[in-house]
RNA sequence: GGCCCCAUCGUCUAGCGGUUAGGACACCGGCCUCUCACGUCGGUAACACGGGUUCAAUUCCCGUUGGGGUCGCCA
């Protein structure tokens, strides 16, 4: 399927947390090139981390993933010709490359310990708070010490530099001197992020790494490695970072940032992937897209440099734009998504029939799939009356009125929103009467609330026989 | 501090030498209206600063200022 210009991207997230917001505009904009190009979307678990990795924080990552519906075409449970996808499977490779790099001397064994250089570390911190530590390159050239742990070294070239063409910044260039000679492989021979990234980016054919910015400064050594390792560098694109609204990093402190919290405020998929999209990216004046139009639209070319500052507000209307709109969000997608929400409400099971009716009545005043749930809940279970409401509508005087609309609306055959429409307003010219004169005492008594749709959506959703049931208990109240 | 990056309304952004600097969110008014929404009309609001280049700079170059990323046997 994948012709040879097609690119093979990745997402590696490592299991060690819930799925980041941030994360998830890395994960759709490698994803929306895969799709867009008819490339190849890998998913890698990067978990070389054994102190922070855990399996539940993996499965929760997956079920962000697949709840988004950004599906991989090699990774976790669907295999592919690359694998294995979790880098804990893959030592014996990383430990193949970094001895090819040994035997070149392009990287060396080091016997120092962590305590040696921490030590180090911090008496130059003390005696100057900026200075920067490097390792001094004690074992750069000395023999092997068989008995001792080691750590494998990378031989930073002492001169030069590394230029790139990054998609999105342009080109870039880092002297060498920037860079010390960095860790590769721990004393454990568990490989560090830049070389197991660059090893499994390499051995799985990635041609293009699309990432958050603050990796920018990775990108030299990874280059670095590649080119020792006898590879061509994949391209880069860096992405502008997501800040908090105060221009810090924007961590949980700020706001909600993990996938799971944002489904759980019932926010739709879509909801969640069209704010992240336009942040940092744009497609002329446009604000809402659709998935297809996004695999359409997505170019790196039109991914801006600068950060930006995440906005809950503007995030909360996007998703609510997908909810209103049944161009984005069909009947029977709203449904699939809102019932969850009506089971946490005690509606477990709401018919299908009825569900499809109401839905287009309440979508474009429930900004969440929550509010949604509760915005319906009146039409599956008895109306649970604000009593301030009761007592401010359904009154003596109300009661006739009632009484008289319970009458017409009896004999009546068709119970469709249209007809409903012409018998009340009919019948409300004959008595010189206007809706407003009706309408919020009926409205609290099928619904409980001052609150809600249009009076005739209401009747046609609920159907005769509990509209009337409904006004009857109205009636009663009002009278007593 | 070293290295790297960035800079248009409060926020997300359009703009790719000549525009009344556009859109969206938020905010403030009006309209619509059976409530609440939706919708709709209008308003407030931005090119950080200083030098160049040019007939002409928001746009190109340099500097200043401001902001950010990163300096681990984390990723």
């Amino acid at each position: 399927m994948a012709s040879s210009s097609a690119p093979r991207v990745r997402f590696a997230p490592s299991p060690t947390g819930y799925l980041h917001i941030g994360g998830v505009r890395t994960a759709m904009f490698n994803w929306l090139w895969a799709k867009k190009l008819n490339g190849t979307f890998v998913l890698r678990i990067e978990d070389t981390d054994q102190e922070r990795s855990t399996e539940e924080s993996r499965n929760v990552i997956l079920d962000a993933m697949r709840w988004l519906e950004l599906d991989w075409n090699e990774g976790p449970e669907v295999g592919g010709p690359n694998g294995p996808y979790f880098q804990m499977q893959r030592l014996p490779l990383y430990r193949e490359f970094a001895d090819r790099l040994i035997s070149r001397k392009l990287a060396y064994r080091c016997f120092c310990t962590k305590e040696e250089l921490d030590e180090k570390r911090t008496a130059l911190k003390a005696q100057d708070p900026k200075a920067q530590f490097r390792y001094p390159g004690t074992c750069r050239d000395r023999q092997d010490q068989p008995d001792k742990p080691f750590v494998i070294r990378f031989r930073t070239p002492e001169t030069g530099s590394v230029t790139y063409d990054d998609l999105v910044f342009g080109t870039i260039t880092t002297p060498n001197t920037a860079q010390q000679d960095f860790v590769l492989v721990r004393s454990d021979g568990v490989p560090l992020y830049n070389f197991g990234a660059v090893v499994d980016d390499v051995s799985m054919g990635i041609t293009l790494v699309a990432r958050g910015r603050e990796h920018m400064v990775n990108t030299p050594p990874q280059i670095m490695i590649c080119q020792a390792l006898g590879y061509e560098p994949p391209r880069f694109a860096h992405l502008p970072l997501m800040l908090a609204p105060n221009g810090e990093k924007l961590s949980k402190r700020h706001a909600a940032v993990s996938v799971g919290e944002y489904q759980a405020m019932g926010y739709s998929p879509m909801g969640v992937l069209n704010y992240l999209v336009r942040f940092g990216w744009s497609f002329g004046d446009e604000e809402i897209f659709s998935r297809e139009d996004l695999i359409r639209k997505f170019d790196f070319a039109n991914v801006g440099k600068a950060d930006g500052k995440f906005d809950p507000k503007k995030f909360a209307d996007v998703a609510f734009e997908h909810l209103k709109r049944p161009d984005l969000t069909s009947v029977p997608r709203y449904q699939e998504m809102v019932r969850p929400f009506l089971a946490e409400i005690g509606i477990a099971d709401p018919p299908e029939p009825k569900l499809a009716k109401a839905i287009p009545a309440i979508r474009e005043r429930a900004r969440s799939l929550k509010e949604a749930a509760d915005a319906l809940s009146y039409f599956f279970k008895s109306p649970v009356f604000d009593e301030k409401a009761k007592k401010k509508f359904l009154t003596p005087e109300s009661a006739t009125r009632l009484g008289e609309l319970r009458s017409l609306l009896a004999p009546l055959d068709a119970w469709d929103e249209a007809s409903l429409e012409t018998a009340i307003t009919g019948w409300l010219a004959a008595k010189n009467l206007a809706i407003k004169d009706v309408a919020q005492p009926a409205r609290v008594s099928l619904t409980g609330r001052t609150v809600s749709p249009g009076l005739y959506e209401v009747l046609a959703v609920l159907g005769k026989e509990e509209s009337l049931a409904r006004i009857d208990q109205g009636i009663r109240f009002a009278s007593a």
